[in-house]
DNA sequence: CAGTGGTCTAGACCACTTG
DNA sequence: AAGTGGTCTAGACCACTGC
């Protein structure tokens, strides 16, 4: 089995990152060295760089070279009973700040009107940082009554937290866990190249009369973020 | 803001594939004819392709093309109460294989023996088909009194399966579900490119004496598979 | 056989970072 | 100014696919 160049020495590189010959944070070998070294072409050394960044083991920095990527990731629980995520991740240490980028009445789409029983919602897209840093893009449907009621506080909070000071309570939700790619507009937006693996957890809240209430779909980056749950019999 | 070449040639190849320009299975033009159509070179042209297949919208094949991929998931079932593998994927109409590649007796490695408290487990590596398409990499580890009693059984069906089948009730699973980029190794195994996103379920088993008696973590594809939860309060 | 993508080279210019 | 990575070109050879 023979394998390409670039290849070869990513896989020596990941070998070095994996046995802790560089640490974490560590420095690379700038793509000159790397020519040198395995005396290769720039585009080779660099092909190989980019395989080790595809694997999330290496980030570059430009004009100041390559280095070893740092894993740490915040838990989100699943779990039954219900916990809103700001109380969840505030038990971690972690802030969670709130960049409203859109906040707007529109038709709904054809996607969430069988969800929502509604021809009208609020559509908010936001950007959640944690501890300042943006890790997740999210896209919630609301329904017109209660959008426009909480318009001012929704923007700067979570969702579920502020309908909850309201008395409006959320009794089920059913959630979905995928993982997609980053396209160019959100890589953009959380800072992570172009393919950059994403966790998608897409819900539906439900009050007490089992009507759903709020659609949505939290985009994080799947190298800060994971779910926890507990399964019973 | 201006963006790079091969940028620009990518997002707008993306926009006729999401617009439906070119449907699901479509042939994308070839390198030649990216080459001529936006007089670019063909490493430019390559690099366009290349931000396509990253973001999961095309997969190449080589000696034919590029070709508009198709996503079909297949959902399985956090929920409560809990429910197996084999049996939630029957009821999607999606048959599992199975293809043990390791099963053997190993020392406990030290992230797993705060765990399973023993000091040699059985660790069982293998690979789940999705009606023959290989779709997940599953790496186990099981006390050694089950993996010897029941090896020739654990070999040729899912895990908890086997174990219930002669009456070991798995009473609790504590899991997390989080998101990685496939290596080499793991994307020879599961047929994806370099840094493929992937689904990681990490599981820690319980029987009703709260041991815990099975810990491991399945690896599925991104594109094909997904977790669903629903969460009361 | 022609057409496809996969690998690789040498060399150029640009933008960002640091001293 | 020197070093870093980012983009781009032109051109070569190879391996796989289908006619």
């Amino acid at each position: 089995m023979i394998l390409p160049l670039h290849l070869t020495i990513s896989e020596q590189l990941r070998d070095r990152i994996l046995s802790g010959g560089y640490r974490s944070g560590d420095r690379l070998p700038s793509e000159h060295q790397l020519m040198a070294e395995f005396a290769v072409s720039r585009i080779t050394a660099r092909r190989a760089i980019s395989n080790l960044t595809q694997q999330g083991l290496v980030t570059v920095k430009r004009g100041k070279g390559v280095f070893v990527a740092t894993q740490q990731k915040v838990t989100y629980s699943l779990s039954n009973p219900m916990v809103f995520l700001e109380a969840d991740l505030d038990r971690q240490g972690v802030k969670v700040g709130i960049q409203t980028l859109v906040f707007e009445a529109v038709a709904v789409p054809s996607e969430v009107a069988a969800i929502l029983k509604c021809s009208i919602v609020y559509l908010q897209k936001k950007i959640l940082l944690f501890n300042g840093i943006p890790g997740c893009v999210d896209v919630t449907y609301i329904l017109p009554k209660l959008g426009a009621a909480y318009e001012s506080e929704l923007r700067q909070h979570m969702t579920f937290t502020t309908l909850e000071r309201h008395g409006i309570e959320i009794d089920k939700i059913d959630a979905t866990i995928s993982c997609t790619q980053a396209d160019y507009e959100t890589s953009a937006q959380l800072e992570v190249t172009l393919g950059h693996p994403l966790i998608v957890y897409r819900h539906t809240a439900y009050n007490q009369d089992n009507c759903a209430i709020v659609h949505g779909e939290s985009i994080s980056r799947g190298d800060r973020f994971c779910y926890s749950a507990q399964i019973v019999r």
